[in-house]
This record gives structure tokens, sequence and C-alpha cells, in this order.
DNA sequence: AGATATGCGGAGGTAGCCTCCGGTTGCATT
DNA sequence: AATGCAACCGGAGGCTACCTCCGCATATCT
């Protein structure tokens, strides 16, 4: 008995496990294409699964949507990290908000999910909101005690200027966009001197 | 024949109007309470009118949102000129810009058609986008003019931080938030010096 | 009053959401 | 290898909302 075992606890089945792997990447490319509106159905006939399978493993679209995006969100949460420890307060700061629109623009993934981890409607998953918010969260906190930052700024303001923005209107040169508001939102932020 | 006369026209028939204006009250205080995911089926009900009707009048959901709050846009856009008159640059833009924070968090009303406005994936009527456009397209370019802001600046992309912050994570004190981001974003706009 | 353009309203076809459950299949045990 | 069972599959089906279409009603004009 190498095994652990509580009370009633096997490994995933292998058909389960794949199933739910192909599910993410259709759902990923559909996300990504055709906004998160697509129906769910149309992406479960597209993983050749059943609509069942697929409301088994992920109940909610939001559901869906969390698990597709967590990944990215992680690389986000811990780039936050990583430029805080080889940057100055600010760069770091601007650079990873630079890295956020990258993220939302190029990529064009991301958005929808970021979306809702800023408060939306549907109310996601505590773990992505949190894990972004800390992230930003991190790196205002430490740019406000190096002097860089006034101190009656709210980290989540910024968030939610620029994942807004993104929202709104995803046209071609969001991107640009994005950059211009950054550099504003930097430079808005910084103490009155 | 004092009056007009083409080939057919008469004018409209009062009931007609009555229903019109009926289904706008209606849409109205659902939408404001609702958001803008409110049932038209449901809208029709409570205006006692057939559903049939209200697709004749607004043949689609847009549509009708943009007469719902074509009012209150016209409000926000002539503010902007009134602000221009009576304020020097930059306060005015300013002005305006807490105006539309205050539309959007105490009303908590337009804030679906200004999204749908900016540009957002179910393209209004052009209307009421160049409207909000040309209302904070003129302050800012007169602000430019005038020397108080930074002339790289697109007035667009404060629009958008606006209206996509307010969208996103439309929670209780947004208003507060959306005041500070005001702050944030025209200290930001300023010359570099 | 009579003619007719104009407006009314709901039945009905379509599509997506989500649930439920009988049948199937991988996993562990013997 | 065979067996038992928990986990999983998948689609039928009920529901809601969308939007169209068209026969009926009625306001307006002459």
């Amino acid at each position: 008995m190498t095994k652990n075992r509580s009370t009633t606890d096997r490994k995933p089945r292998v058909d389960a496990l794949r199933n739910r792997e192909r599910i993410l990447e259709v759902a990923k490319v559909a996300f990504t294409s055709g906004g998160a509106h697509t129906s769910l159905e149309e992406i479960a006939k597209q993983a050749d699964v059943g609509i069942g399978t697929l409301y088994r493993h992920f109940p909610t679209r939001d559901e869906l949507i969390e698990s597709v995006y967590r990944a990215e969100v992680e690389k986000l949460a811990t780039a936050a990290s990583r430029f805080a420890e080889t940057m100055s307060p600010l760069e770091a700061l601007r650079a990873w908000m630079l890295l956020l629109v990258d993220y939302i623009a190029a990529k064009h993934i991301i958005a929808p999910a970021l979306n809702t981890i800023a408060g939306g409607p549907s109310r996601l998953h505590e773990g992505s909101r949190t894990m972004i918010q800390g992230a930003i969260g991190e790196l205002v906190k430490r740019a406000k005690k190096s002097g860089h930052l006034r101190r009656d700024l709210d980290a989540y303001d910024l968030l939610r200027a620029l994942i807004g923005a993104s929202h709104v209107g995803s046209d071609a040169d969001w991107q640009k966009s994005g950059r211009r508001l950054v550099d504003i939102l930097i430079t808005g932020s910084r103490p009155l001197k």
C-alpha cells in the first residue's frame, strides 16, 4: 500500500484527462478567435466530446475560461516578482504594465479572463484574481516605499484602467494605445513633488 | 395644402408613439437595474406590448440602448462645450472627465451604452460615438493648444481608460476609484516640462 | 364614411444553456 | 484473467431568449 488513500480516491482516468485536455485546447482557440461568447456546444463538438462531458469538467463558463488562461495568468504573476528583483521599483512597475499590454494585445488572449478577474459581472474563481492583484499590488507597494510613487495610489485603479481600456474597443492598434496609457498612468502616479 | 407631402407620408400614429415611449421608459429602468442583458421579451411584456412591436421600433438591441441613453449622451456632449467656454482648458477637461465618472457611478446609467460607444463588439450607431468623441476631443485639443497638455496625447485613450475601468468591476465605490483615476490621468497628461 | 397605409402582437422556428441518467469503460482487487 | 464498481461518457430534452413573419386591427386622410 504505497499509494495514498483516505476513503475513496483513485487517480483520474486517462480518458477523462484526455478529454479535459482536448476541451481546453479547443476552447483556447475558440475563445481567442471568437471572443468569450463562443457557444459551449460548439466547443464540445469540436473537441469531439458530448456537451455533458464538457459541463462535468467545467460546470460554468467561467470555470472553463479560468482554466484556459490559468497558465498565462501565472506567467504574469511570476513575471512581477522577477521584475521586482532585477529592476528599480518604478521600472519594474512600468515593465509589468507593458507586459500586460503585450499580453492583451499581441496574443489577444487572456483579455476576457482578466476582464472577469478584475471583478466583472460573473465573479471568477478567486485564484486568478488574487494572483494578478497580488502581482501589481506588490510592485506598487514597493515603488511607494521607495518614494517613486505617490502614496495615495491604488494599485487596483491602474489595473482596471488597463484592463478596461483593452476590453473596450478591441481594435487593431490597441497595443499602441495601451503603451501610451501606461506612460500616462505611470507619469500621473509619481509623487506630486 | 399646408402640410408637406412627397409621395406617401402621414404623421406617425399616436399609438405608435405611445408604445415607443413606454418601451423606452421600461427599458431605461430595466437596463439600469438589470444590466444590458435584460431579456427584450421581458421588457416588451412590462411595457404591455407585443414582442413584435418592440422589434419594429428597435430592430436591434443596440438601437434600443442607443435610444434609451441618447438624451444622456447629449447632455454629456453639451456639457463639454459649456465647460470649454467657462473654464481654463485643463480645468474644463478635468471637470468633464469627473462628470463622466459621476454619470457612470452615481446614476449608474449609461455605462452599457458608453461601453458600446467606445467601439465595443456590437458596433453602435455612429451618432453617440462621434458625439462623445467630439466632446472630449475638443477639450483635449484646446488644452493642448494652450500648452497644458502634452501634444502626443490621444483623447481616445483617456476615454477608453475611464469607460473601461468603469465597466470592469462595477462595484460599489467605483466613483472614488474613478476620481482617483481622473487625477492620475490628468497629471500624467501634462507636458513633461 | 370608406379606403388604405400603418401599426399591432403573438405564434413559431432557431439556438444556446444546462441537467439528468442509462449505458460504457478504465482501474483495482482477487 | 476475470470480476465488480466507481468514474466517466454523451446526448436527449426542458428551458429561455432571440428574432421573423404575417393576418388582423385601427388611425389617418379624403
